[in-house]
DNA sequence: GGTTAGAGTCGAACCGGTTCGCAACGGATG
DNA sequence: CATCCGTTGCGAACCGGTTCGACTCTAACC
């Protein structure tokens, strides 16, 4: 591979010539930057990233660390990492993808080789194991997901709480007095998954505020339990008109579920779920939904990161912790309670 | 961050005697081990990625080519993904993750620039444009599934042939003697996505040899659009014992077409499949099915990439074409067919 | 007792970029 | 004509590792 000393050998001047007439960081005539220009096509010259990483202490590489855990649906995951991926790119920087069970390790590992100039943290827990490791290293940290301690780090979310309100609310309007939400399996919250009981606890709040009763039930993250957990559901209260489903497993689920059991939305039963439109398509799912926003939020991140890494943002500037506002997709699947 | 000449002095030796303490490539006293490996801890020194990089032309990563294209089901190729990064983390690697829609231009950036030891390339096309760069690149490559020319790189893939006469030699045992074959949408097979027609083309001959009808159709790629094409495959031939998928997106949306048909499996129809047991669990598809076996793919080329990487196969042995064998996975979807 | 082998350490060079300080040059100015 | 300044290019140092060759010292061998 040609180095830099071989365009400036070709070019017929000093290497530091070379690679001011590349850079453009001090004057050069245009005649030379022309040689230089001419060299670098004419030997396919490009630069060496470890010697360009070493020489600048910049590698033009974000670290994302994605958590595949046992009982969570995947699928959803990989629409944050496109959406994280694919801006970094626009910016300019390359991916580091960690999909390692030990998140700490991997962490630590690749901020302390200085592999990458900035991490982005994916499927947050409230009391995150890997937050301490990324505020003691030298590299920003950005987040997809709410922590119980922010500092130090940028924080991004959907507002759950809101979300969780949204969906109680826009049934009540439409006259439901009895529903019920399905949330994550027990794992996922007792792991911190603190979203999952975000939206509950700001469901349960709304409900009682405008005195309609709210079943709270745990769904299970895999199929065919989740099923189950949606028929034991429907039999235990056969008074509920609405669902509220927090679990994409469930939602791709449910279809199924009702079509077995001769219900149609909305005549039957109105259903509102939260998940994204990319996920509503690709499973075809026909329900209103709090749209969960995936590549937004992975874009929002990858943005504040890359501003922190430049330097666009004063070192002492104050995090960010930003909630995306919730929006309701309607798709059609609510609508008046069926008439008892 | 402490460098190698912060633990040299800590230890009081040479930058060169540290490292090879460290490195155990030369003889080094045992008191002096002892001081370096001391110094290491006190200072929490981690070598410099990229200085090592530059040192020794190895960055200890791989990189992996994933193509998300518009009309394929992605949650497909998570798998593949998770495989990869699993088996080269455990092999040492870490993976640049390039999911660019431009492959070729970002496939030149990595190579060119040497951020990479080695190149995994997913969704690999019939004449994939990918090809040629990597073949002109000096790391080597591995791929996972079967391009028209397979010089210069290991290739890996499921034997979609053989795939294709087991399923039909499947329903022709049972006594099976129209059956249809659901496959992917045109645009996939004029991109070059070869393993459809691999499949498909085997599944008419062994038919034909069998002497059985096989109706061979395109499925879209996209709910609900493939509900409408199975459901219309169904109307025009009512005569079909036999469903044969081999699309993601079709399996995902049959429980509910059959459904809405009042059909079942096996008693009304027998289904077989074309898809990972992750996947069959994921989404709860009770049909029997042809195990894709994503993760196995991408660690079996793995494996080969890193055993080429670290010189453990000769510069001049050929490079390999495995195709692994397919297994059916008997979820009890199969059976005689409904006497007429 | 001299030679030799091997163990253990060091200094220096190198990987391929970037960047700082300096100097040569030419034109404008007083 | 001397001075000053901006432009343009060069040489050298540096980033943080690895590795080669040479040197010293000790033990073993003939």
């Amino acid at each position: 591979m040609a180095t830099i000393g071989d365009v400036a050998q070709a070019a017929g001047v000093s290497r530091s010539t070379a690679s001011y007439a590349l850079s453009g960081k001090r004057a050069i005539s245009a005649d030379v930057r022309r040689r230089v220009e001419e060299a670098v096509r004419q030997l396919g010259y490009t630069p060496n990233a470890g010697a360009r990483a070493l020489a600048t202490s910049q590698t033009m590489v974000i670290g994302l660390l994605a958590q595949f855990l046992e009982d969570e649906f995947a699928p959803a995951m990989l629409q944050y990492m496109l959406g994280v991926s694919n801006t970094a790119r626009e910016l300019g920087y390359d991916i580091l993808l960690v999909s390692d069970a030990d998140g700490t390790r991997a962490l630590r590992r690749i901020t302390d080789s200085r592999m990458v100039d900035g991490i982005v943290l994916l499927n947050v827990a409230e009391r995150d194991e890997r937050l301490p490791i990324l505020r003691s290293a030298t590299q920003p940290g950005a987040l997809v997901g709410l922590p119980a301690d922010c500092s130090g780090v940028d924080v991004f979310d959907l507002d759950f709480e809101e979300a969780g309100r949204l969906m109680v609310d826009h049934l009540h309007r439409l006259g439901h007095r009895e529903v019920a939400l399905v949330s994550q399996p027990e794992h996922v919250i007792e792991r911190g998954g603190a979203y999952v009981w975000r939206l509950q606890n700001a469901a349960v709040e709304a409900a009682k505020a405008r005195g309609i009763t709210l079943h709270t039930v745990a769904g299970s993250s895999h199929q065919p339990d989740v099923g189950h957990d949606l028929n034991a559901l429907l039999d235990a209260h056969p008074g509920v008109t609405g669902l509220l489903i927090n679990n994409e497993a469930a939602a791709a689920a449910l279809p199924t579920v009702l079509h077995e059991r001769g219900l149609t939305a909305p005549e039957d039963l109105s259903v509102v779920g939260r998940y994204s439109d990319e996920f509503a398509r690709t499973f075809s799912l026909p329900y209103s939904s709090i749209e969960s926003a995936p590549d937004r939020l992975g874009r929002m991140a990858v943005r504040q990161l890359v501003r922190r890494i430049e330097g666009d943002v004063a070192a002492d500037e104050p995090h960010v912790v930003r909630f995306v506002t919730p929006e309701l997709v309607d798709r059609g699947s609510t609508g008046a309670p069926r008439t008892a």
